[in-house]
DNA sequence: TCATTTTCTGATTTGAAAGTCAGGAATACT
DNA sequence: AGTATTCCTGACTTTCAAATCAGAAAATGA
């Protein structure tokens, strides 16, 4: 009774919710938004279906709550990128890529995501850009433009560019599932990573580099 | 009456079936399996829902009937691989990419079906895999094996390559929704298009090049 | 303790999409 | 023409998942 105690037994509910927005993020990532169902969200994380719709009014808001939680990631990607708001543009844009890489790893939801309604389209596409992807896609198309003008980097469109880079770098990671069945391979191996990581950072992103002249 | 009628009107049956699998072709890649709904293909294609029923058993049917469409261009383009069977690897690999960027662009459910089911994982992807795209893809990987063998090609994982090279070539055409969402771009434009296949096949894929040592 | 609020659930309703079926219309066959 | 076959449809049943609701259980505060 006396010190220790985890203070304040606090609420329960946010907690609750919170384990449902795991849950709904995990399965709406892997399975798209129509496929992942209430029931499964809700057996996922451990409560009765109704449960959802007392903590989230419908299926809809459940998901953008689910994909909120992928803010923290982005803002703390942002963060670092400021950080090095000083260096050449192409060095930024490398970091980037870096960071990028390191987000799809950890977090494989985020790039699930982006290619599902990416491709399809619509309202949840729509929120996406505007609370999660946006500024982020846009941020980057200027580093890749600024880093043509500054004739680091050739002159291919900067929009094009950076979706490219998004797809190349994402794509292993996303279709695991058939990397597993054409090839019976696990890209998740530390070492495949590893040999991604080089593939993109200096393969691909070499390749658009202009060659050096001096 | 006398010469020149269209020779045998045929059975009809033949003919609405074929329209229904175009209407299913296009639905299924643009929404996915379950987003696409028999009602909607039904009116696309300009017949009863139970019309669908009539030719095609169940929706599984139908979605397996509308992709097997695209097994000829498929045939074709392992066609036109096999006449330039004597070429060096990375020659031929680049001539691989250069038709997956052909067929990208002028088929482009291709694309969408494998990114969609192919980060699903599922029976679907065994079908696609063993049916559509799993020979070609052991093939490419196997084509640049041995571009890496004869020094040609940098030495990362083949399989890491291909599924990279691929996602990459595809993923400005399947994110078209998020292009204009972003950027207020069409991909689709023939100066985009020109520019993409220049991005994929001089840049990135120069990227994986051996440097010239000679 | 007792009242009040928060949190949760089982049972039910609603809605939407897949799938069935009996029969009508069109076509082919003799 | 008459018959058989193919093709198609409207109306219906079934299935499944989202959403609602009345009230129980748990936590909180006096």
């Amino acid at each position: 009774m006396s010190v220790a105690v985890a203070q304040a037994p606090a609420r329960k509910g946010p907690q609750t919710a919170a384990r449902i927005r795991e849950a709904a993020l995990e399965l709406f990532s892997r399975l798209g938004f129509e496929r992942a169902t209430m029931a499964e969200i809700a057996a996922e994380a451990g409560v009765s279906q109704a449960t959802l719709h007392y903590h989230f009014a419908d299926k809809g808001q459940l998901w953008r709550a689910a994909m909120l939680q992928l803010r923290a990631v982005i803002s703390e990607e942002e963060r670092l990128l400021e950080a090095a708001a000083d260096a050449p543009p192409e060095v930024q844009l490398r970091m980037a890529m870096r960071l990028f890489l390191r987000i799809s790893w950890n977090h494989p939801a985020l790039g699930r995501i982006v290619a599902l309604e990416g491709m399809a389209g619509g309202e949840r596409l729509d929120w996406l850009d505007a609370h999660l992807i946006g500024p982020r896609n846009r941020r980057l198309a200027e580093l890749a433009q600024a880093a043509i003008d500054s004739g680091a980097l050739k002159p291919f469109p900067a929009a094009t560019m950076i979706i490219t880079l998004q797809a190349a770098g994402a794509g292993v990671i996303n279709l695991a599932p058939m990397m597993r069945r054409s090839f019976g391979l696990d890209p998740s191996e530390p070492a495949a990573r590893e040999a991604h990581e080089r593939l993109i950072l200096d393969a691909l992103l070499g390749g658009l580099l202009q060659p050096r002249t001096t």
